[in-house]
DNA sequence: AAAGATGCGCTACAAATGTAGCACGCTACA
DNA sequence: TGTAGCGTGCTACATTTGTAGCGCATCTTT
């Protein structure tokens, strides 16, 4: 599981999922702080032997990314917030998305609407 | 940030925030594998010296809570998982959780979608 | 081809984490 | 009234993390 990682590993899977496959440099940009090149290598190979992510040989050298599937790792995460901060409901937690609603538009919460709909036609079986 | 914990101590403030205020022994009980008491307590003082949790005396020994707000520590989880896994939109991230659908059940539909339109209503100022 | 850049993989090491053991004080109850 | 049980706070120690430095290839650029 993810979230039994270390901090700076932690930070580094994230960015891989946030920005996707990335080489050595990509990462450090993104870092919160600046790191040596030879320190997030030796982190990406920790990584790497505990199976969280993967590389692959390219022209500008390795790029990295996350070995576990974005949408695994999704349900995994959100699981993982719903369990421990909303007591097991999803509801409460899609409500507290809707909560931020500076991160929603209107066309959002139309859509969001269609897919209440689907998920009810989806339920009555 | 609660993410910059590692996996351990992560994993008790979580579920000081699953079940609220809980002794060393109930931390315990919860906890995945087995640890030794004074390992809980250890594990506990560090969290509080880092200011992540708060304790009380009372009959049955020290009751451990989270020292961040509920509130706050939702908001932040749910921000971090949207950023990371869905790419700053909270619509998608509702959009899984509308997936997830054996966590959701008719009742709980009817209830999002009054949420919706209270959203709608709020945002036409 | 000399001289910089890059990118890479060690190795090494300090600091943080994870865990247990020990000794102490306060019940409770045989 | 001693002894068995908790809950507690050290302290100590093994392991894991976090990070940098070095030396080696490549690839550029004169």
């Amino acid at each position: 599981m993810l979230s039994s990682l270390p901090p700076r590993e932690r930070e580094i899977v994230d960015i891989l999922y946030e920005r996707g496959a990335s080489t050595v440099t990509e990462i450090g940009d993104a870092l919160s702080d600046a790191l040596s090149g030879s320190a997030i290598r030796a982190m990406l190979k920790r990584l790497e032997a505990k199976g969280f992510v993967a590389r692959e040989a390219s022209e500008r050298g390795f790029v990295y990314a996350p070995s576990v599937s974005d949408k695994a790792a999704r349900k995994s995460a959100l699981s993982q917030v719903v369990r421990v901060f909303f007591n097991g409901s999803a509801t409460s937690a899609a409500a507290a998305l809707l909560g931020m609603q500076d991160e929603m538009t209107g066309a959002d919460l139309d859509e969001l609407e269609k897919m209440i709909a689907k998920a009810r036609d989806g339920r009555m079986k």
